[in-house]
DNA sequence: TTGTAAGCGTTATCAC
DNA sequence: GTGATAACGCTTACAA
């Protein structure tokens, strides 16, 4: 380290032209020098809480704004042993079908002083990599958006790194996760829809290997079974438009006949079916066949659509999400894992009949 | 620094339980002990092309492997000076309006090996706030979708932190852009729908403060003048869907008549916009008045819709801005500030009418 | 309250 | 090729 000898203050034009000259940047050692007091005396001043007296502070701070000084968080973190970095990894489609969700995490770690690191993955496959650079950047913490194995969370665990599992469902693994109960959602969705007189359920589901769409299937057909109803065909797509389209058409073909509700794995697979329906088929949504969206994304209420859908508590879901993760941050050490839980609010839309008609009948 | 004292190699078992009890993290130090060579050797090799012995680097990769042993990115940039890491800065709207942008850009860079870390803001305003954190943090480069004043452009230059403006028309300042030519789309389109016939055009712009909004408004009412037509009225609106739906209602109030077409500065507002026509006002589109979009955002496309838009080109986009960021890092000085300019789409839709009626009715 | 000095975990520059 | 050793810019005992 260079000597830290007290001379009687440089003087800041001179100090700043000495740093330009080098090319270096602005550090603490600097800013010391114009000041006239020590290293560290002007890194306690970037401290909040320390003490100095306001003699120094004041000289202190003067010589940094003239320098323009912003203290090296890299350096810091070095010793601090915390980045105030918190790794956000998600799938290209929840970014694409539902970005509030990621604005509003960013947003919320934000508010808390953390900043987001963003990984995204076009297949599930690219956790490995991920993870090997999430490891790298020693952030504080993962907000993972995606499948993880148990072996994952086994090493994040070795590693003491918090992670929070954001809507999805690890089945039996001990991992903290704040989710909206899609099982549950969904199973209250058939009741309502077969209180209104809906017997013949179809079903497009998200990809089979995702766990939230997989939920939310599990959830409609363990209540279409326990009410007795006719099974419901299942169509697998992959969340975007044309899957909802190509979904109604395949759906038709295996039932012969068109179903009275068609539940979708979320919004825009909803609305390919309403449109296929509507405008391919000529079928009317929804006095002829009811059609159920998930998710509630901003264009589902427009008013070509009005979906009936099942919208997540995105706001809350991201507050939780960040306490959760900066407490875990703070607490530094072993806490027991915390699942926290959210109920979907339904939404009525105008793309399902909720109430029994005069006379049911019989086909 | 502790001892490089040369062992002849303590056993992986037995440094991996000192590790634990001291309850630190594994450094490339423990990885010398292990393998028994010195702690510089070990940094050569997780440095690609560096000079090692093949014998040298496998046994500190097996001790690396045993020890699970990854460098340290926060001690690696205190002394190269690159983090790897670039940061984005974006408006919570354009997220929302716009996610497959961040997207795109997110996804370049991490195949440059580079890391985006995400800053939105709620308002232009909190950008103070936001560039203080991005000194801290070290970043390598910035990718700013935002508003920036000229002193905020100046201080790049001066702390010498590569700078890319994505899709924002910074006038007169010198600075790396990449962008799409919002002027010359607009006036390129309101020349083709003045061949098709229309006359009173309307406009619903974004937020006046908004650069791109306020580019695409410029080139639609330069060109509507030059043609002689009638003066459009403008809306002002916030990129919302309802905005669009207010946006038509006021504009006819004002002009107090149909307007033969709606401009509108981005999809959500043209789809506004046309649900209030068709469904309020029982206003036909395209036949009694056109309705043009702009960014061709996966819903517009949709079979309710079809909207007529402008596509930009967002992946070249991303590709161009990444480019051009990873050339910047590597120049590591002055470089001519670029500016990329991509031309918009036209994506025709069903929402304007695009060729002279038989015959054309003057009011 | 303040200054001294010892790290944090790397990379880079040397001799050897 | 390899190993000492000096940075990088900061925080934090500890001594004064």
């Amino acid at each position: 380290m260079r000597p830290t000898t007290l001379q009687p203050a440089i003087s800041l034009a001179e100090q700043k032209a000495i740093i330009l000259q080098e090319g270096r940047r602005v550090t603490s050692y600097d800013v010391a020098l114009v000041a006239g007091v020590s290293q560290s005396a002007v890194s306690r001043c970037f401290k909040p809480g320390a003490s100095v007296s306001k003699k120094t502070y004041e000289r202190v701070m003067k010589a940094a704004e003239g320098l323009e000084y912003i203290p090296n968080a890299a350096a810091r973190s070095l010793i601090t042993r915390r980045t105030n970095i918190v790794a956000i990894v998600v799938s290209h489609s929840s970014m694409l079908y539902n970005p509030a969700a990621l604005s509003e995490l960013s947003q919320q770690l934000n508010r808390r002083g953390k900043r987001a690191l963003l990984f995204t993955m076009q297949h599930e496959g690219e956790i490995e990599q991920i993870l090997t650079d999430v490891w790298q950047f020693q952030v504080d913490g993962v907000i993972a958006a995606s499948k993880l194995t148990p072996a994952h969370v086994e090493e994040f665990r070795r590693r003491q790194v918090p992670l929070v599992v954001f809507n999805r469902h690890l089945r039996d693994m001990d991992v903290n996760t704040v989710l909206c109960d899609q099982f549950e959602a969904s199973r209250a969705l058939v009741s309502r829809l077969a209180a209104a007189g809906h017997r013949q359920f179809a079903l497009i589901g998200g990809p089979e290997q995702n766990s939230v769409a997989r939920e939310r299937l599990r959830g409609a057909l363990d209540r279409i079974e326990e009410l007795g109803l006719p099974a419901a065909p299942v169509f697998y797509g992959c969340f975007d438009y044309s899957s909802g389209v190509a979904g109604l058409h395949e759906l038709i073909a295996r039932i012969g006949a068109v179903p009275d509700v068609v539940i979708c794995g979320n919004d825009a697979m909803a609305m390919g079916c309403v449109d296929a329906a509507r405008q391919h088929l000529h079928i009317d949504v929804p006095s002829q066949m009811s059609v159920v969206g998930c998710d509630a994304v901003e264009g589902s209420q427009w008013l070509s659509y009005e979906l009936t859908t099942l919208r997540q508590p995105l706001h809350k879901m991201a507050i939780a999400t960040a306490d959760l993760m900066c407490g875990l941050i703070e607490a530094d050490g072993e806490v027991e894992a915390e699942k926290r839980v959210f109920a979907a609010q339904f939404v009525e839309g105008e793309t399902a009949r909720l109430h029994a008609p005069r006379a049911v009948l019989a086909a």
